[in-house]
DNA sequence: AAGAGGATGAACT
DNA sequence: GTTCATCCTCTTG
């Protein structure tokens, strides 16, 4: 299980990256599910329009952003999907990841069984919105503690190195009407991996 | 109290 | 390529 020293850097961008690779784990009533995580975004208040928490804007949603890193921040959007990142840095400073998609790990037919499909396929888990049904998560388990022993919800280091040059970088998905930062290339995924989003160019 | 809009995904044509 | 499901949060009055 990563440790709060993880969570707690001030580079939201390097722990971005640096969740490639890493295990999402969740564990809800003895069914383990998880993935290694293979594309991430970074959001960074206050200078980051494309974030909740733009402006240091506090409301009661985005009030857990500005906790201290390794809190779970989960979100409804559109009305139906729900979308988990984890917040990173120190208190009072709303930097967070949305992790965007996984490689099933334990128990994909569990996965499966959420999702409504037959196959193991990228569909699975590829997309914020997806991943988060496949493993369980819902808008419930907003702040959820990371580093709690007890907690539902995990990350792990399993010891999957990745080299630099496997990371691509490139602008954020679906924040096109937010302002100046739409453009900033703040989305990193696994160059060499099928279970990554698809999205428009 | 009410309404607009959103860090998406699936099922259509 | 296009449509639309669906509901919480924030803003406004």
């Amino acid at each position: 299980m990563l440790k709060r020293s993880f969570y707690t850097r001030s580079d939201v961008l390097q722990i971005s990256k640096d969740l490639l690779g890493k295990v999402l784990v969740t564990s809800f009533a003895g069914q383990r599910t998880s993935g290694i995580i293979t594309e991430t975004e970074a959001y960074r208040a206050p200078d980051d329009t494309a974030c909740h928490a733009w402006n240091n804007l506090r409301t009661k949603r985005t009030e857990i952003m500005f906790s201290e890193g390794g809190k779970a921040y989960v979100y409804l959007c559109y009305g139906i999907h729900h979308l988990f990142n984890v917040v990173t840095a120190q208190k009072d400073q709303a930097h967070v990841v949305l992790i965007r998609a996984i490689q099933p790990l334990d128990h994909p037919e569990t996965m499966m069984q959420r999702r409504g499909i037959m196959q193991l396929k990228p569909q699975l888990t590829a997309g914020p919105g997806v991943m988060s049904t496949a493993l369980g998560i819902r808008i419930a388990h907003n702040g959820v503690d990371l580093c709690d022993p007890k907690s539902p919800i995990w990350i792990e280091d399993r010891g999957i190195k990745l080299a630099l040059k496997n990371i691509n970088q490139g602008p954020r998905v679906g924040i096109g009407s937010s302002g100046e930062s739409a453009d900033w290339p703040w989305r990193f995924w696994m160059a060499d991996s099928k279970w990554v989003s698809k999205w428009k160019k």
